[in-house]
DNA sequence: TCGTTTGATTTTTCATTCAATCTTTCGTTC
DNA sequence: GAACGAAAGATTGAATGAAAAATCAAACGA
């Protein structure tokens, strides 16, 4: 909706940021510069940039003299940042509940109630858009700027590890109920509540997908 | 102590991070490129890349056609950043308790009585140092890389702010008795202990930062 | 047959050049 | 005298060209 169109640096960016995140630019592979420019149809100088922008993201590993290459998440990172998020999430779930207001607490309702449907009818998708609104409009409840940027580092990692982990079986009731705790005291303004139920919902989303990490990795080895 | 030279980019993006820090480069200053390329003796393209990698570390804003400013830090930043830090640093105090081997807790002592001798004599900037590598250890020994990360992230953007809440009278001894208590709950592997103390380290060192912030606006405006 | 070394190719890295846009200043007009 | 507009200067953004470094392959020696 800009009229001034982005720099090319950042158009780039972004592209490379999406190619990454659907497998397109797969974990640990290597970029090479002028591919990209030809695919890209920018010159080098920009991109160059944009590969500096995406390495001090995290998303890409910077070798010098050797060049870029995707940076690959464990299962030992995944350990490592879930809990990170459940703290920094639970906070944002504290704030929330002093700080929504009657309307917000009303469009925060009708996110539940889709979210509640879409578990009935089975829409992952959709399941998992409307959870990703919901996390997105408790954070943004939060009001901290920096609260929000140290989640929004930490999940851009974890997309990177694109694991769909609702697909797990039962996980999508599980999820739902979860949530609903947490909505539950945020409307009560029962502030402690709210942030130890998201610190639980985040636990058991690393949780989940964790167990299924494992059948993954005994269907591959079978 | 590597035998290969960084890469200029790299190099550059230190100077200037080293600038910034020590007040060369200002808050909202402007940042011309050739006058920087001249005194850093290097091209602009590889300034340029140093800009974005610090644009990205939020440590310089970047205006479109117009070039790169210091970031300046308000007192809501402020207000926004250190219950981050002492929710994630009061994290690293509870993984601490429970990981320190017993040489780990004799490295500490050390740092401690060094603490104490500094405040005792009043050597700000050395109980600065030791202050500093005190919370170092500490998230050292929570052993979570993204944890570390997330603070390191903070700190820098408190670190622009370049303010030395120590200076503030009285805030040195209480500042001492605040890491004794932290260090006490963490040598009796009193997990929530040290960390319920360390967010009350850096909560206080927060009200001692804007008390100093205070009084000095009061004398500019007098 | 395996290890080492050397040379060629590929690729990153940096400098220079070109283009587009913003700001500032000077002139004109109301 | 003030305000609007145009032109010139300055500065960012992008592209191309040149150089340094690393990888890969092949050939030589053990």
């Amino acid at each position: 909706m800009r009229d001034t169109p982005a720099s090319l640096h950042h158009e780039a960016a972004n592209t490379l940021r999406t190619q990454i995140f659907d497998g397109t630019l797969a974990p640990s592979s290597f970029l090479d510069e002028v591919a990209l420019c030809a695919g890209l149809q920018i010159s080098r100088t920009p991109l160059r940039e944009a590969l500096k922008v995406l390495t001090a993201e995290g998303l890409l590993r910077h070798e010098p003299r050797r060049g870029c290459f995707v940076s690959q998440v464990t299962e030992q990172d995944l350990d490592e940042i879930f809990p990170v998020i459940a703290l920094l999430e639970g906070r944002c779930a504290f704030e929330a509940a002093r700080n929504a207001t009657p309307a917000d607490i009303a469009a925060l309702t009708e996110l539940h109630n889709a979210l509640q449907k879409h578990a009935e009818v089975g829409r992952i998708q959709a399941y998992y858009d409307t959870n990703f609104a919901i996390h997105e409009a408790i954070i943004l409840l939060a009001n901290n700027r920096w609260l929000s940027q140290s989640i929004t580092g930490l999940r851009v990692i974890v997309k990177l590890a694109r694991l769909q982990q609702l697909h797990a079986p039962g996980r999508l009731a599980q999820s739902l109920s979860e949530h609903l705790s947490v909505f539950a005291a945020l409307k009560n303004r029962d502030c402690e509540g709210a942030e130890a139920a998201m610190r639980t919902h985040i636990t058991r989303q690393r949780e989940a997908l964790r167990d299924l990490a494992r059948s993954q990795h005994s269907r591959l080895s079978a």
